[in-house]
RNA sequence: GGCAGGUUGCCCGAGUGGCCAAAGGGAGCGGACUGUAAAUCCGUCGGCUUAGCCUACGAAGGUUCGAAUCCUUCACCUGCCA
């Protein structure tokens, strides 16, 4: 197999640590690569930052390698350790059902077929659950150093605030299992995942060598920033833009990556598409001389929805935006044009006999938290109805407000959109 | 097990009896500018039937006219000692 693949995801800014290079690509001339990224359960569904790697699974499943996704069903019920402090434990059902979801998310996206390079879906349960807490410390504790994984920096930033339990001290070990595991059992020899995740991944590396004398490798894709050094992937709300529609309507994904900053957008093309890099680097030009034209943005949110939730929701989403930021007269969209837009954005259903007011409106829909919110936000003049701002916070919608359909489209701010649908009373 | 320190709003953090829905910062939200960017500036930032009331300063009790602030017990965290 060839080893451009290393040299695009270069190009693509999606390498930030790697070990021996020059040992990687002479695996990956030498043969099929078997490589692996786990993804733990932390949520009931992966986030767009878990993407990152998922995705450069498949840019290697391309380039003739094979990959295996892993679901840490076994990691999840003990948790990774983070800056912010211990986590609390998930009860075992709750890890169960969300590694059920997050396998059934990942086996989308690589290939599964009888091909060589055929994916592999895993869970670190099935060689971890029956194994003995005796057998775990002789034959991987013996392994790992206390000096060298107190010296580890999530380590000693724990240490030095609130401590960490020995639960989460000996994820590191699990991890490094699971890749002991997958190299024996699979000839794995290449682990990929987030720059957070280096550490682990080493500690796998290393154990492999120990016990194994076999040399594998590790390669970690950035820790995706914005400019406030937000982490990738979390939505203005402060909320993370997930992958499951449930969670994350295809319209408010699509509409994540069309708001993306211009620095981030050119990036993004590159981390997260699969388009060829003629076409990336025309589309980041015309983001430098016409940033007006969003035309980057653009085509990244059409790729992203497209690759999660298909090319149907893509066209709605699309159509929804045009109708609904057009800035143009709502009045002149048809009823099925608004409510096909509508129907992307969260909605409520009114009376006027009940008398509501754009303080019942937004709350309604959704659009506020409280009343105390949504007059709050009357009062900052962030307040909308089909496009008309509404000052009093006793404006009360009459029948001539109504648009085809009968609807409302209520707006909070320049971008949170919401219909409101009246019933006949 | 002993001793000491700690637990404040989304996060960090000030507050040691009334002037505390609680300083300050960050995040968030709205506005201005612009491009459904960035930066900057302004405003806002527990809830409600909003001149008032309710909930809230780890939990439960107590002292007091009045407690985030004092006392008791409990839980958890950190450090030192065993």
């Amino acid at each position: 197999m060839s080893t451009d693949i290393l040299d695009e995801l270069k190009w693509r800014g999606l390498v930030a640590q790697s070990t021996d290079e020059d040992a990687l690509r002479r695996d990956l001339a030498s043969g099929v690569l078997t490589l692996y990224c786990g993804f733990d359960p932390t949520a009931p569904s992966l986030h767009a930052g878990n993407l990152m790697p998922l995705l450069t699974l498949r840019r290697f499943q391309r380039a003739g390698a094979r990959p295996i996704a892993l679901a840490g069903g076994a990691t999840g019920m003990i948790g990774d350790p983070r800056d912010v402090g211990e986590r609390s434990l998930n009860d075992l059902d709750t890890v169960r059902t969300w590694t059920d979801r997050v396998r059934g998310q990942l086996e989308r996206f690589v290939e599964f077929d009888d091909s060589p390079t055929g994916a592999l879906l895993v869970n670190n349960l099935d060689w971890t659950s029956r194994q003995s807490t005796l057998e775990f410390l002789r034959d991987v504790g013996k392994h790992f150093r206390i000096g060298d994984m107190l010296g580890r920096e999530t380590v000693k930033r724990r240490l030095a605030a609130d401590g960490m339990s020995y639960t989460e001290f000996s994820y590191l070990l699990l991890q490094s299992q699971d890749y002991l595991h997958l190299f024996r059992r699979h000839g794995c020899r290449l682990q990929v995942g987030g720059s957070d995740q280096w550490g682990n991944i080493v500690g796998g590396v290393d154990l492999i060598h120990r016990v194994e004398r076999q040399s594998v490798h590790a390669l970690t894709t950035p820790l995706v920033t914005d400019s406030e050094g937000r982490k990738f992937g979390k939505s203005t709300g402060g909320g993370s833009v997930w992958l499951d529609p449930e969670m994350t309507s295809p319209y408010a994904w699509f509409q994540y990556f069309v708001n993306v900053e211009d620095a981030g957008a050119a990036s993004y093309l590159r981390y997260f598409t699969f388009l060829p890099p003629e076409e990336i680097e025309e589309l980041e030009k015309a983001t430098a001389e016409r940033p007006h034209l969003r035309s980057a943005q653009r085509k990244l949110a059409e790729e992203m929805t497209t690759l999660v939730h298909g090319e149907r929701a893509t066209r709605q989403v699309t159509a929804a935006s045009g109708a609904l930021f057009g800035r143009g007269e709502l009045r002149e969209l048809d009823a099925s044009t608004l409510s096909a837009a509508l129907a992307e954005v969260p909605t409520a259903d009114i009376r006027l006999n009940d008398g509501p007011t754009i303080v019942d409106l937004l709350v309604a829909t959704g659009l506020a938290d409280s009343r105390g919110a949504a007059r709050r936000t009357v009062a900052e003049g962030g307040a909308y109805v089909n496009n008309a701002k509404v000052t009093a916070d006793d404006w009360q919608p009459s029948q001539a407000d109504l648009l085809p359909g009968g609807w409302l489209v209520v707006r909070r701010g320049k971008r949170n959109l919401a219909g409101a649908r009246v019933q006949p009373s």
